[in-house]
RNA sequence: GCCGUGGUGGCGGAAUUGGUAGACGCGCUGGACUUAAAAUCCAGUAAAUGUAUAAUUUGUGAGGGUUCGAUUCCCUCCCACGGUACCA
């Protein structure tokens, strides 16, 4: 195609025009409103920039752009996700050291982003691997750890066997590693965890009050997943044991006609000497050791278990004697890992007791009737003794107290497994010494380097920091004595949980973040980025923050008030990008055939922020054939002094609508009210000054080398950059005359021009005056005659 | 199964509180320019009937409802996408 313009020369001018007027710099002035505009930093990968990043991207330089205009002390701050197992494994793949990888995948992601002409501030750049970074990644685990927010316990773990590396839940995907798609095994291991489970109902609740996607609330509220219930005790037949169970439905007690305990249980291993089939017991425990995760609760249909024989429990309410069974169907790590079974109120416990031949006793009615299966729905009380007739969510909290078990909550989320047998990482910043135990690495002795000195940094299942003696060979902080220091490093996600504190002060050498900064910035006023970290980062986040408010590093509940997701773009085939479907667009090929400023006008223009949409090509030309024609027009231009009404008012509505469709991320209709304006503006010479300007300050938001193209064009000295947002005038972007619709009956039959301000008499005559309208009143008499204000006009007969 | 989001031309999408459905862009069709093509410019473009006009009818996943009027609100259902799933 024929392009009026050189994109190439002119988006490097500007870009290094901007790089040497350090004009995005953010202004810290206390006369001026902050606003904190975030993305989510990437993880500088070998494949580059896709096109998905820069839509989040351009969006927030948008509307920073916008803010600035506005009078802002804009932050806006972009840095490098460096740590962890995704750039690692990329470090094995090609054979080198992840610390050389790492730093040549920064040097290139830095160079894809600037050729979009983003506005950030780039003296706040932050790279979780830098020393000046981990070193408050370790200050934070110790935070943590003097908070009793970090412990190290044995406990069933997920497990990958390719990573050879311990996950966390969030890491786990289908039953899979997230990064390598193995299947995920448990494994008893004794691991650091970060409590999370304490914040679990601030958690939840503080979710109701953020400007967040329902969906991904909704995501974070099933990660949590609250339940209330009762926690209740049975007795073991001849024998001091007790099987406590934690239940939803206290109410079903009198239909409980058997136990489950899940194989992991360690009631099993203290009434071996009772249990007559104890040898089947291993058998079955061993087999489902062997089983994955993911054959545990694929395989949900076909239930398997094996009978306790010589044990039997006691159900408290009614001291009738029940069977007790093992199966992997209970799950030892939620709730009590032992269940009362009550086949004829929960489908699960009803396919094992059909398999098992087991007793089924309805204790609740309702009108809605299951068939076959189970009724899982409250009703009324029967064979429940004296609580028959009674509404089952009433007799919860009774038949509770009668058996003397107690009302309880219990949630799916667990603690954050953070611990990993990996080399890149944040080395933990714990020593183990013989006489004083566990002792937290002094803050004066921070940051603990990463050792370099290792020949082999492949995953063994042991970190690789194991084999640096000088590395883990210390002295005791306590007592002097020989030492060892914690060899496993941290979950990169530790390092991104905060990293948009460190942006406000990237440089401070004593403090994770002056407070100064964070009460000047924070919380985020804006985070745009992907939906995959609803439940990982963004619920490790809200918990860093919470616990720095607890010891008083600042005052506010949540960092991220207004939260948006933006949709993924798909191949041209309206497939996800990959490399083998081959639909993977290339941000750089792209920019240097249509230039960057296409490449934002375009991903914009696509549809709403929020929504997934297909890449077109064809579409990009579109916003190409734009510029070229805006170019064009300015090339010749000289400013005049004419005027005219009709485009001064679409120019005050438009910049209405465009100020508003930035402050709300409509930036397709705001583009596309742009795309109006210039074509009534192009069809005009001579215009004053006013009708231009206005113009290029809004498109520089969007398009911004060309804008400061032209504007230098134009004469003017200083950086577009420098102006201000201009005002509208609501007096001017109001019509004086609509296009009125007449309908007769509800059907258009009409359109004419009235005065705004006209009365509802006058326009009743006007219209009823009408041929058009005559004709379909006809002879009838009108009814009602409706009118809506500069909408619409409507005549009942 | 459960939770969430959505369903509008050939395509991406637009439609503040219910008020001309299809803005804007792509594509397509016709024309201008050209030896020709590309590019560019102009016109048309939801469907059906009709005479390329006029006009009429239908139309926002399906079916009902409320209303003078429904893409928008209510009910029932279907489909797609995303999340989650033996969580007791």
């Amino acid at each position: 195609m024929n392009q009026s313009y050189n994109h190439r020369e002119i988006e490097k001018k500007w870009q290094d025009k901007w790089s040497e007027s350090q004009i995005f710099k953010t202004q810290i002035d206390a006369d001026k409103k902050k606003k904190y505009v975030l993305d989510m930093f990437p993880y500088p990968s070998g494949a580059g920039l896709h096109v998905g990043h820069p839509e989040g991207y351009t969006a927030t330089d948008i509307y920073c752009r916008y803010l600035r205009f506005n009078n802002f002390s804009v932050m806006h701050p972009m840095g490098w996700d460096a740590y962890g197992l995704p750039a690692e494994n990329y470090a094995i793949k090609m054979g080198v050291h992840p610390k050389d990888s790492t730093k040549k995948n920064i040097e290139n992601f830095t160079k894809q982003v600037k050729s979009f002409g983003f506005s950030y501030d780039w003296d706040r750049e932050i790279n979780t691997s830098s020393p000046e970074y981990y070193k408050w990644s370790q200050w934070f685990f110790l935070l943590l750890y003097k908070s009793g927010l970090a412990y190290k316990k044995k406990a069933p773990v997920n497990w990958c066997d390719s990573c050879k590396t311990v996950l966390a839940n969030e890491q786990v995907v289908d039953g899979k590693c997230e990064r390598c798609s193995r299947e995920v095994v448990k494994k008893d291991l004794e691991q650091w965890f970060f409590k999370v489970t304490a914040y679990a109902e601030e958690l939840l609740n503080g979710l109701d009050n953020l400007k967040w996607p329902e969906a991904l609330k909704a995501m974070q509220r099933n990660w949590i997943g609250k339940s209330e219930g009762a926690l209740i005790k049975f007795q073991i037949t001849n024998d001091k044991c007790q099987i406590e169970v934690f239940t939803t439905r206290p109410d079903t007690l009198y239909g409980a006609t058997y136990m489950v305990v899940a194989p992991e249980h360690k009631l099993v291993n203290e009434l071996k000497d009772k249990i007559e089939n104890f040898d089947e017991i291993l058998l079955y425990i061993e087999k489902t050791k062997k089983k994955s995760e993911l054959e545990r609760t694929e395989l949900n249909k076909n239930k398997t278990g094996v009978l306790l024989k010589g044990i039997n429990a006691i159900n408290p309410v009614n001291q009738k004697e029940i069977p007790v069974y093992i199966s992997d169907y209970v799950l030892s790590t939620y709730g009590t890992g032992a269940i009362m079974c009550v086949p004829a109120h929960d489908e699960r416990d009803f396919e094992f007791a059909k398999k098992f031949k087991l007793e089924i006793i309805k204790v609740i009615e309702s009108s809605i009737e299951n068939a076959d299966g189970a009724m899982e729905l409250s009703g009324v009380m029967i064979n429940s003794e004296e609580f028959n007739g009674m509404s089952s969510d009433e007799a919860k909290e009774k038949i509770t107290k009668k058996v003397g078990g107690t009302l309880t909550t219990q949630y799916k989320i667990r603690d954050w497994l953070v611990s990993r047998q990996r080399y890149w990482g944040a080395p933990i910043p714990i020593i183990y010494c013989d006489v004083c135990g566990t002792v937290p690495v002094p803050e004066g002795d921070l940051p603990v380097l990463l050792p370099e000195d290792i020949s082999d940094f492949r995953p063994t299942g042991k970190s690789p920091l194991e084999s640096s003696i000088s590395f883990h060979s210390v002295k005791c902080p306590i007592c002097g004595k020989d030492a060892r220091r914690e060899y496993d490093t941290m979950d990169g996600f530790v390092d991104n949980s905060w990293y948009y504190y460190r942006y406000l002060d990237p440089k401070n050498e004593n403090e994770f973040c002056s407070k100064q900064n964070i009460e000047d910035f924070m919380p985020v006023d804006c985070y745009v980025g992907g939906a995959e970290h609803a439940v990982g980062h963004l619920i490790y986040s809200r918990f860093f923050t919470k616990v720095l408010r607890d010891n008083k590093y600042l005052d506010f509940d949540e960092p991220f008030p207004r939260l948006i997701n933006q949709g993924l773009i798909m191949g041209s085939d309206g497939q996800k990008m990959s490399k083998s479907r081959g639909n993977v667009v290339n941000p750089d090929d792209v920019i240097n055939e249509f230039g960057a400023d296409s490449f934002r006008l375009y991903e914009m223009f696509m549809g709403p922020l929020v929504d997934s949409k297909p890449w077109n090509t064809d579409g990009i030309r579109g916003q190409r054939r734009f510029l070229d024609k805006i170019f064009q027009y300015f090339e010749n231009f000289k400013y005049g002094k004419e005027s005219n009404d009709e485009l001064l008012s679409l120019l005050h509505k438009t910049i209405k609508k465009v100020g508003n469709d930035i402050e709300n991320f409509r930036l397709n209709t705001a583009i596309s009210a742009l795309m109006i304006y210039f074509r009534e503006l192009s069809k005009q010479n001579n215009l004053s000054k006013e009708y231009v300007d206005s113009f290029l300050i809004m498109l520089s938001c969007f398009a911004p080398h060309i804008s400061e193209e032209l504007w230098e064009k134009l004469g003017n000295k200083d950086l577009i950059e420098k102006e201000s947002w201009p005002k509208h005038d609501d007096k001017l972007a109001k019509d004086e005359k609509v296009n009125l619709p007449i309908q007769v009956n509800g059907k258009f039959r009409d359109m004419i021009e009235v005065d705004v301000e006209i009365s509802e008499d006058d326009l009743r005559a006007l219209v009823l005056s009408q041929e058009k309208i005559k004709k379909y009143v006809d002879t009838k008499e009108v009814s009602k005659f409706i009118y809506v204000k500069g909408k619409i006009c409507n005549i009942i007969t």
